[in-house]
DNA sequence: TTTAATGTTGCCATATATGGCATTAAGTAA
DNA sequence: TTACTTAATGCCATATATGGCAACATTAAA
């Protein structure tokens, strides 16, 4: 798998996620242990950037999932 | 679940997968697809770094294991 | 129309992961 | 002892993730 392509389904994961939370990418930075600008979740969502262990982990914290269900993109 | 403790729980994972297969943390860089410095290896095992994604995804690759299983840490 | 909410993108600064190399130490075998 | 392997760590340079803000587009509601 490519590199690209990770970063995309990894983003549209998260994204599903967090929308059948109803939660916004506002909301889901506010949730998120620690300071994490918004800017970032779209960057993070659209596959634009190489998240962090860390970040990805805050993240399935406030989207109350486990990290592994975060990066099951197979 | 703190920081630290979080990378030394993957980086402990990546280092009990990676001696099951026999591999030292030479082997393991120069099975990852691209570049990979050994210095790398021994910091993401000792939890002394926040690995990013594609890195991390690329060691599942090598060792031969779902992503998941790198950060299935609980 | 205006207003507000949502998300994307561009920019720049800062923090930090990584590349790359050298050193150190521990173990193992000669 | 010496020689080799393996891993850890310190240093510095570079690449890039993130912080933070502004501008923009879209959508929805008034």
């Amino acid at each position: 798998m490519e590199k690209s392509e990770l970063f995309k389904a990894v983003g549209k994961r998260i994204k599903e996620l967090r929308e059948a939370k109803g939660l916004t990418q506002v909301d889901l930075a506010g949730k998120m242990e620690g300071e994490f600008d918004t800017t970032n979740v779209s960057r993070i969502e659209a596959g634009r950037t190489n998240p962090t262990l860390y970040n990805l982990y805050r993240i399935a914290v406030a989207l109350e999932v486990d990290l592994e269900e975060l990066v099951r993109v197979f």
